[in-house]
DNA sequence: CACATATGTAAGTGTCTCTAACTTAAGCAA
DNA sequence: TTGCTTAAGTTAGAGACACTTACATATGTG
């Protein structure tokens, strides 16, 4: 009878029991189903059961709730993207295609979510943590492109053959969610270009 | 005094005059000011001196006015384009460099605009006229992707090199507006990549 | 148990989108 | 000109939302 406290969900701090976590949670499953602006903090209340007063005792304002949602979702896409790259040795070519495959299946997965994070960055300009991420995500990528071209993560030509392999498969993320312009590319083209991108980044032999 | 009516100011309709014209311009520059999700029809509305009611006697609601606005902004890219592409001949690798530059410089020019254009299409699913222009923009770059390749623009190749091409130049335009990941890349490295790109498309020679 | 604090609620403010009902300006027909 | 129709504006208000203030209650601690 003592310990009912850790007895119901592990977690559960207070009276409802890890409010934030839940707000964070309604918010990532809202803005897939309503869309990146389409969704509310209200909304996300309701869905916690909570007064909409409620997310102001964990958080400062609206941008400070999707910050962190935001922040949840980068640590997802780097989750996402080390497994991809420790899927394969480091001269692998499959190494840097599956790479970029990952970040374009995350962007397939939660489009909504990825919207936000890349483009809707109203609120999220001095965030360390998110900083840190991002970098992280980066390095990563540097990384795989440096390791594909036997020289070190920071040389220049690893960095540029990064940013430039990071730039085409964002683009690419982009116009598939959009499919204003693209018809939708099928996974198999998608697979070679992919594939073809590595290809184009020089090796050392 | 019979010709009043065109003495003002060529296209005054009404009492106001233009009051559509001047609500998109109004957006138009309310998004670059206050951002892509900060800024609100009401304050268009100030910026135009008629009330918050006035716009639904021009269009059916927020999503048909940021349509619009869009439909503008896609019409202005498209010139942009065109003049990038016109400036330089068929052959020359210059020219789609100066392609991806200009798509690189208006995302540069109207941040605001461009990530409406391409980061929050939720009212702009079935618009034809966005289509249309949507459409001429990816024939245009097909074009100088068969031009620069010596085939016909409709030939496989040439599309998916202007796919990719576009991804890369895509991507590259968000992760400049967002500096959060990508340091702002200088103006010479930037010309440098663009560059690059076109010399990774085959040529006929 | 008393107390400080963490976490919730109810109620209210200001803003926003959008609607309904009303008013006025413009063009047109006789 | 007069009078009708319609286009383009207004005011007033409903409903939603972000956020604040004041209040209530649960929790853990000394």
């Amino acid at each position: 009878m003592s310990d009912t406290k850790s007895l119901v969900q592990a977690k559960k701090n207070y009276h409802h029991g890890d409010l934030r976590g839940q707000l964070l949670e309604a918010v990532r499953e809202l803005v897939e189903r309503e869309g990146p602006d389409g969704f509310s903090i209200a909304e996300a209340c309701r869905l916690a059961g909570v007064s909409t007063a409620a997310p102001y005792k964990h958080f400062t304002d609206r941008h400070d709730i999707l910050r962190s949602a935001v922040l949840l979702a980068m640590e997802r896409l780097y989750a996402a993207m080390k497994i991809a790259a420790d899927a394969h040795p480091p001269g692998d070519p499959a190494r840097v295609a599956a790479l970029g495959q990952s970040y374009v299946d995350f962007a397939k997965a939660e489009p909504g979510m990825f919207r936000i994070m890349f483009g809707m960055t109203e609120g999220q300009e001095d965030c360390p943590e998110l900083s840190g991420v991002g970098e992280a995500c980066k390095l990563l990528v540097e990384q795989v492109a440096g390791d594909h071209m036997g020289v070190p993560h920071d040389h220049p030509s690893a960095v540029a053959w990064a940013y430039a392999l990071w730039c085409f498969v964002h683009g690419h993320s982009f116009l598939q969610m959009d499919d204003k312009l693209a018809q939708k590319v099928p996974p198999e083209q998608e697979a070679r270009m992919l594939r073809m991108v590595g290809e184009v980044i020089p090796t050392p032999s």
